[in-house]
Formats: structure tokens, sequence, C-alpha cells
RNA sequence: GGGCCUGUAGCUCAGGUGGUUAGAGCGCACGCCUGAUAAGCGUGAGGUCGGCAGUUCAAGUCUGCCCAGGCCCA
């Protein structure tokens, strides 16, 4: 290494010149550049779990204020994808912040283990062992579902934990735990006793072919050839209001369109759009030149949609029309198209306004059968005025999928054919159902139709809408303080605080609208509605003495008990079990995971801070516990909620595994490390949604590797650094205490951005200060001292003891973000047998670092330093110079804060000394006056000029400044005064 | 189709109440250093602020429409 050494530094014709490497303090650690995460992590996690992590960050914060987020329930069912792991890691950066805080944060994290989704798996598995379901028994299979959630539930507590994500794992709830079954148990029938369970009827996707009511995900979509029909409804003379009907509209009749012509008898309501126009066409010409006569005659008179007009006299075969005026639906009132064929049809169908018509296809009129149409129902359903109080939805088709007997002309006729070879294909009622519109006179046009229609996934027969008996929870029905359950709802969402605010409308608004809660699943695998029904009266039984009985059963035995014991069991001396219908419906899961917080959050834990969830979770989770706590405690669960976005691939796209552009959480740790997927999550911007993909992630691997590079080189700096060597605030240089006052900067910043849940602008703070302040300023200028200064010296002994605090500072700072790499620098630091980084919070700043009129100095002395920099590159771009060192630059200032603030930080300092340090260069002036022509400027710093000069003396062979007094010590002539001082006590010799 | 949300350099993000040449970091290109070295420093090139209209003396920032994407619903 000896000949690299400068041979001016030679200069003395000594033979051999002395290799002073030895002489310096070079950077010293076992801090490994490359971290090597997906192999390190694990162990951290082993240790953590060794020293019992959790308990300890929980005991070292007893007695402090608590600070509680409700874990969402994942379905216990798959991997965790990229938006659950996402989900996780938000909320454990909300723990670990909230907790470095000095709060007291637990997390148990909980899973939700009943359902459609893991019951269908588990049939799943017993069809391919060419078994049905029907023939197991329940106890077995609801044995083997609760075997399967909880095999999944043990990987994706795995998954989960392979993230970093610290808590409560090996006490978790679960929704299916026995407790927790007693408790929705409980929950439920606090309901019953407020009285706002009740049995009711709704239209669910039902399979006759089958015989049983389908979930959205048992049904597919195919095309079908169906029979789409255009129907005129007569119009009433005397409107809802019992005003009369204009002049004009008399005998006028609306026309509906319908691809369900068997639906058309158990028709209630025509609805019609507030955003369409209207018109009443007279029909003057028919087309005769067929060889049929068109249903529709001259003199008709008929209401469409005005847009589709044209479309529907096409279907009429009409030739000519006049439009007479525009007509508004609302209020008027039409007769059944059937009321003359049978008296059962005498009632009156009611026009409803609906956001669900439309003027795309049709007429903009539609046909409502609230029996047999999701929108009809939902739209029937607000106007309870029209209802028959006895049977709100009008019950017209059974299980087998035909009419029933109580409806005229169509008793018994099928729908869907349930039987034989054309077994899914059209039963009679759709032909029957059109020939009764003929013999009326009131069927416009008919003709075929390709569209895509629900069938079931196993029987690939179509499915239709039916009405069926559901248990339902009401919305608005006044309870005991008169209040409906909808307005304490609403009430509670304002109490809330919804972060991003937006959050708020949204759920507002689904609350404000929604219909009563259908909590009746035809199902097995979840907790029962555990109601006893009185054969005759239909009431359902509340007698709190059962009510325990069925809770203590359920707690004891799980769910299950309701299956397997007698129902004499629970009723009791007091009552006659053969008097009481058992129902063995099952619970909406959204019932289930609305509950648990009655049953996860533990003593002084109710109601949470906050819930964390993905946006779509409004529908979901966030509503159903706030009605679920609002029915029964009669409050939000919850103080604030936050919603995060979805994940979308690279180019903001939905990922699919068919595209083949998904990430999965656990690929990320296994190729980059948990720590890099944590990062992903820190620099997002959670609030809308994010995007992740291999480009994406190498920027999060760029970035932690400048990040630990840094913690490194402060690592290096501090080897062997104890209190012993720290120096008074008071006794150190001026740039020393302007980094303490960055520090405090950056630590308002941050603990600002993490008390917001900001993490990105923590994130940003943190990663431009080891940037800016740190790499490219702090550290590169104070290399000098740090590697050449005496060890005693003030400078470097002040240096070293702020490179103490910002590494502390810095580390605490990451903790929650970077678990791992934290703890690994933390511990190489302070090394321990049972010691963590998680168990610290963030280092305290004393006021006394605070100094703005220092910071203003130092603001103009960087300003200085970006000009002599840019100055340097030109020389270097010339060829004039390489090193920096060879440069001495002499800057001209036109204003005079530049030497004020140059004089007032150097301090005792020589002024060129410290002006050189801060450029890095071998030496500096300044010269207060005109700037000289060819002086290097910059566009934004109009009162400072850059002559670049080169150094004069001779380059030291310790520090490779080139310096005047090199050899000025005669013990060591290649050295400068300073290095040959701090050789000299190297070598022991003064 | 409806409700809500998002759209600033290749990437991730800043840009109170509308006001001079729209910023940062990364990446990229080029250069320097070789005593943070599969590191460090510097310089530079990148933007019709999704598009089109409008309000205004002035719009990335306000309004309307459209486009693209997302969540929820239909």
């Amino acid at each position: 290494m000896t000949d690299m050494i400068d041979t001016s530094a030679g200069a003395t014709g000594e033979a051999s010149a002395r290799d002073y490497k030895d002489t310096l303090f070079l950077p010293t650690t076992d801090f490994p550049m490359r971290a090597g995460l997906p192999k390190a992590e694990p162990k951290w996690l082993e240790r953590w779990n060794a020293i019992k992590l959790y308990e300890k960050m929980r005991a070292t914060k007893a007695g402090q204020e608590r600070f509680v987020l409700h874990d969402g329930p994942p379905y216990a069912n798959g991997h965790i994808h990229i938006g659950t792991g996402l989900n996780k890691i938000l909320k454990d950066f909300v723990i670990r912040t909230q907790r470095m805080s000095g709060k007291d944060a637990p997390y148990r994290p909980g899973w939700d283990c009943h359902g459609l989704p893991i019951e269908w798996k588990v049939e799943q598995a017993y069809r391919e062992k060419g078994k049905r379901k029907d023939d197991i028994p329940m106890a077995e299979f609801r044995r083997e579902c609760r075997a399967y959630a909880q095999k999944w539930l043990d990987v994706q507590r795995e998954e989960f934990k392979r993230l970093g994500v610290e808590g409560e794992w090996h006490d978790p709830y679960t929704t299916m735990a026995y407790d927790a079954e007693a408790a929705i148990v409980n929950e439920f029938l606090t309901f019953v006793e407020k009285d706002l369970v009740y049995r009711g009827s709704m239209p669910v996707m039902w399979s006759p072919v089958e015989q049983t009511a389908l979930a959205e995900a048992e049904v597919e979509y195919q095309d079908k050839v169906s029979t789409q029909i255009w129907v005129r409804f007569p119009l009433r003379a005397v409107k809802q209001d019992g005003v009369a009907i204009p002049h004009a509209l008399a005998g006028a009749h609306v026309v509906i369109w319908t691809t369900t012509p068997w639906t058309i008898p158990a028709n209630r309501a025509v609805c019609y759009s507030k955003a369409i126009n209207y018109g009443l066409y007279e029909v003057t010409a028919v087309d005769t030149e067929m060889d049929f006569m068109p249903w529709t005659r001259p003199g008709d008179k008929l209401i469409v949609a005005d847009n589709l007009w044209e479309d529907v006299a096409k279907v009429g075969f009409v030739k000519g029309w006049r439009r007479l005026s525009d007509v508004n639906p609302e209020g008027l009132i039409c007769s059944h198209p059937f009321a003359k064929l049978d008296r059962f049809w005498d009632y009156r169908v009611p026009m409803f306004a609906g956001d669900h018509v439309t003027a795309d296809a049709g007429t903009g009129f539609v046909h409502t059968a609230p029996g047999h149409g999701a929108d009809d129902y939902v739209i029937w359903m607000q106007h309870k005025d029209w209802h028959d109080l006895k049977e709100p939805i009008p019950h017209t088709v059974g299980p087998d999928g035909a009419y029933l007997e109580h409806i005229p002309f169509f008793a018994g006729e099928q729908i869907i054919r349930t039987e034989g070879k054309k077994a899914g294909q059209d039963g009679n009622a759709n032909k029957l159902s059109m020939a009764k519109l003929i013999e009326a006179g009131l069927l416009l046009g008919r003709a075929q139709l390709t569209h895509s229609y629900p069938h079931s996934w196993r029987s690939k027969a179509p499915v239709i809408f039916r009405n069926t008996a559901q248990w339902f929870i009401a919305i608005d029905k006044a309870m005991e303080d008169g209040e409906t359950l909808r307005d304490t709802a609403l009430r509670a969402i304002d109490d809330t605080q919804w972060t991003p605010a937006v959050a708020k409308n949204r759920i507002k608004s689904m609350v404000e609208g929604r219909p009563d809660w259908l909590i009746s699943r035809q199902r097995a695998w979840g907790v029962p509605l555990t109601l006893f029904v009185n054969k005759a009266t239909g009431e359902i039984l509340r007698d709190p003495d059962v009510n325990a009985r069925i809770i203590a059963a359920v707690r004891e035995g799980g769910a299950d008990a309701w299956f397997e014991h007698p129902a004499s069991e629970f009723l009791g001396e007091a009552y006659n079990a053969d008097a009481f219908e058992q129902v063995f419906d099952i619970l909406d899961v959204w019932f289930d995971s609305g509950s648990t917080h009655a049953f996860a959050l533990r003593e002084g834990e109710w109601p949470a801070d906050v819930y964390l969830e993905g946006s779509d979770q409004h529908r979901g989770w966030f509503q159903s516990s706030l009605l679920e706590s609002c029915g029964t405690r009669g409050r939000a669960p919850y103080k604030q909620v936050l919603t995060h976005g979805f994940t979308m691939a690279e180019d903001g796209r939905k990922m699919s595994k068919s595209l083949g552009n998904t990430v999965a959480p656990a690929a990320v740790a296994e190729k980059y490390g948990a720590d890099i997927l944590r990062l992903w999550a820190a620099s997002s911007d959670y609030s809308g949604d994010l995007r992740i993909g291999e480009a994406i992630l190498q920027s999060s691997v760029d970035a932690y590797r400048k990040l630990r590079n840094t913690l490194r080189y402060l690592l290096g700096a501090l080897h062997g650094f104890s209190e012993d060597e720290a120096v008074e605030l008071a006794q150190m240089p001026s740039l020393e205490r302007f980094m303490l006052h960055r520090l405090s900067e950056v630590d308002e910043a941050v603990r600002k951005a993490y008390a917001a849940y900001d993490f990105k602008r923590a994130w940003a703070a943190l990663f431009n200060f080891c940037v800016n302040d740190l790499s490219a300023f702090y550290l590169d200028v104070r290399k000098d001292s740090l590697y050449c200064d005496r060890p005693d010296a003030i400078r470097r002994r002040s240096a070293r003891t702020v490179m103490a605090k910002v590494f502390e500072h810095l580390t605490l700072w990451l903790a929650p973000l970077l678990p791992f790499t934290a703890e690994e620098a933390w511990q190489d630091r302070f090394a321990s047998e049972d010691g963590s980084v998680h168990l610290m919070d963030f280092a305290p700043v004393p006021a006394e670092w605070r100094d703005e009129a220092r910071a203003d100095n130092w603001a103009a002395i960087r300003r200085l330093r970006r000009v002599v920099t840019g100055a340097l590159e030109l020389e270097r771009r010339e060829k004039r110079i390489g090193s920096s060192l060879e440069a001495a630059p002499v800057v001209y200032s036109t204003h005079p804060s530049y030497a004020e603030a140059l004089k007032a930080e150097a301090g005792d300092e020589v002024l060129e000394d410290f002006l050189a340090d801060m450029a890095i260069t071998s030496q500096a002036r300044l010269v207060e006056g005109a700037l000289p022509q060819g002086a290097f400027t910059l566009d934004d710093v109009s009162d400072l000029g850059v002559v670049v000069e080169k150094a004069q003396g001779r380059k030291c062979s310790r520090s490779w400044r080139i310096r005047q007094d090199v050899g000025a010590d005669a013990r060591y002539p290649d050295l400068s005064v300073r290095d040959a001082d701090a050789v000299a006590h190297y070598d022991g010799v003064n």
C-alpha cells in the first residue's frame, strides 16, 4: 500500500514514508453491510419469542394509558395475501408507535372461523370421498369445519408472525371458541330481549332443481335464452293522493318490460326513475301488412321513456304516433294486468321512484315483484304503506319452483322443470303468463333474448329469486328509549372519528339506506339463532331462565350444544317442548364478527380506540360492529376508524392469478425480507390504493440499503465510545449543536406523523434526514475529525457524542417500521441477553437542543456550501482537480449575513479552517465584496460567487489535506501539525 | 349502470385559505473518490400537474364534463 501514498509527501527525501493508516480511527463494526434479512429475521423472531418480548412490552407499560386497537378478524381460509399482510403491518405500525410514545398498547389478533366458504371446502372434501353432505351427521360435519378453520388459523398465524407483527399470538381470539360462541349467543339474545328480532321474508336465490337457497358464491352466471315481454299496465283514474289524473292520461297504459314473464302474477308495483323523461304517446297507425294483427291498435295511449319510445314502437309494430305530452309518473297508480281475469289481482299497483331504474333498455319502467327480485324487494320494503300487514312480501312460489295453491290459474305451474330430461328448462309458467296477458289484451310484444343469468354452480340449472322465511333485526323499530337502531347507529357514526374523513359519509349513506338486517342462513357451520317459537302463537319465547341455560350450555360445549341437547333441557319444566319450534338456522357470520368487541376485548378495553381495516369494511365489519354494538350497548365499539385502500399491481390494476401479477407477502419476505415489505408499506400512501411489484419493491430495497449503511457507519464511528467520552452541550462545536437542533426538529416531525398514523411522512422525514443531513453533510464533513483528530480532541469527542445521540434517536424512530433491522443495530451497540429496542420509548429530546438562531446561520452556511460544491464540480469537469482536497475555494459574498454566520458558528476556530472543513477542501477563504468576473454562481443564490484556486502547500500523508504547515513538526516531516500531534499521541511520545 | 374514492417527473411521495421559472428522495446519465468500497460524494437530464371546457388579472390548487383505475352495490 505504501506505494500508493502521494510522492509529494516524500519530498523530504526519505527512502520510505511511514504508512499512517494504522494511526487513523477508521470506522470499525461487525454490523454487516448486507443484511441477509431472509435468514436473519427468523432468528430475531426466535429471540423475541425466547425472551417473551410481547409480555415484556406490556409489562414495561403496566399502569400507563391504554391504547386499544381491536383486530378485525381475517377469515381462516387460505394463505394470507398482500392485502391482509398490509393490514397487519399497518396495525403493527400503529401499535408499536403508540407503545413507544408511552402507552400500554395490547394487540390481540383474532380470526373469523364460521361461515359458508369453510363449510363449502369441507363439503367438497366429503364429495371427493363420494359422500354427500346430507349423509354426514351434523356433529361430525361441524367438527370437520372446526378442524379446517383451525388448520388455516395456524398457517396464517405463522405467516403474520413472519412479517414481524408482534402480538398475543399464543392466545388469539376466534369466533369459534366456546366462550366466543356463548358471547355471540348472548349478544343475539340481547337483541331478542329488546324485541328487535323478527321473522319476515325475503327473496333469496333459490335453485328449484336442488330445492335449496344459494349464496352468491354458489352461483355462476351463464348465457340463457329468455323470453322478453312488453306489458301494458292500465292507469287508474285516481292518483295516490286521491286526486284525479289529468284528462289526457285517461285510458293510458304504462308499458313495462321484463325477461321473466312468470313473475307477472307476483307483480305489486311499477318503478320509474326521476332522471328519465317520460312521454304520453298516442298510436295513430300500426303495421297491417303482416299475416297477424299487432296487439297494439290506433288510439292506444302508451306511457314510455322518451328515448326508448321508438324501440317500443318497433316491438308493437307501431307505424305512426303522436306525442301528446310529458308525463310525470309520480303518484300514479296502475291496475294489475290480470285484474279483470280474477279478483285475486284486483289490487292497486303503485308507481315508485327508484334509482335502479335506467333508460338503457326496456321502457323506462320496471315491473316490480317483491318476492322475486332483490331490487324489487328493497324498494317495496321502503313503501310499507302498501303492504299487507300479515304478509308484507307475498308468497307466490313454493320450494319446488311451482306456483302455490292460492294463485289462480297458476297453481302448481312450474317455473323451471325440476325432473326428467328437461330439468333446468323453462316450465309452463312463462307461457301461461303470456297467454293470460294476451287474454287480457295487455301484451304489447315479445321476443327472445340471450343474456347472462345466474345458474346453480352444482346442477348448472337456472335459479330464481324466491321469497323465503328469514330472521331479521329490525332497524327502524323503536327501542325502549324511543330511538330506532338506525337512529342510534347514525348518532354513533357522528360520535366516531373517521380517517380519512370521507369514510364518514360513506358509511353514513350506507346505514341510512340499508334494509333490516337479514341474520339467518340455512347452513350448518356457525352459531345458531337460539330461538324457540311458540307453535300456537308464532311468538318468540323470551324467558331469561331459558336463555341463561342456553348460554351456559354453549359456553360449556360450544354451539354444538344447541344441536345435540334436547330442547327440553333448555326449556326446563316450565314449558312443553312439543309446543315450541326450535330454530336451527345459522347466524350470518357478520353477526359473529360484529360481536367480536363483546368477547375479544378485555377488562378496560371497551370501547376500542381504533379499528383499522380496508375500505371494503364500511359495508362489512365497520357496519356490522356498529349495528351490533348500538343494539346491545347503545354506542359504537370504537372511537376512531382508520381505513386503508387496496393493493394493486404495478400498473394500478387489480392483482389476479390469471394475469400473474400477484405479490405474495411470504414471497417478499423470503426473497428480500419482511423489513423490505414493511418499508414498502411505510413509504406508501395507504389512504388510497397502493401499488406493489418488482420495480417498486426494488426501490424499497435501495432505500433500505442506504439507510442500513448510514446505521452501519454510525456504529463504525462509535466503536469504543462510552459516556466517559461524552461532551457537554455547551462545550460542543456549533456543527454538533446544529445537528442536535436538527434532531429535535426531526423528532417533532416524526412524532407528529406517527400520532396521525402518517407513516409515509415519518419515513420521508427519517430518510431525508439520513440522506441530506447525515450522509451528504454531517458525516461527510466530520470524517476528517473522526479519522484524524486525536481521540481526546474535544471536536472528535463532540462528534461522537452527537453521533451516539443520532444513532439512538434514529434507531428508535425506525423501530416500529423496521423492527428486525432496528433490533439488529440496537443489539450491535447495546448487546444484552434479554433486552430489546422494542422495550424502549422514543428518546426524549431536551428543550435546549432547539436553537433557531443557530439554524438560520447554518442555513446560510449550507447555502454557501452548495455554491462551493457547484464550483468544484466545474473544476473537476475541467480536470483541474479530482478530489475536493486539492482545491482552495475563494468565496465572494455581497451580503454580510454569510460572514456573520461563519464568524458566529466558527467560534474559536480559525475562520478559514472552519470554512475549509465545511467545504471538505484543504483551504478556503471568504472575501466580502463584489463578485469577480467569471466567478461561479448558482441561479438561486445571487449574493455568492466562488473562484476555485489550487490549495497551496504540501499534502499531509495522513489527512491528505494540502496545508502550509506540513513538516512544521520535525518529528513528522510529512504531516500537518494537527496530524503530527495525533500521531505523537498515538505513538505515546507526547 | 349507481354511490364513494384515486390520478403531480420512470418509481414512491411533498405541494394550508388559487399568486413569481411545480419540489424531495430513489432510479437513470455523467463525473469524482478509493481510509463507509457489492460503499461514499457531486453534477445533470426527466413533468401539457389524467384530458377537455369554464370561473378568475392569475388554477396543480375552484366548477362542470370526459377518460383511466379502485372499493362497494346493482
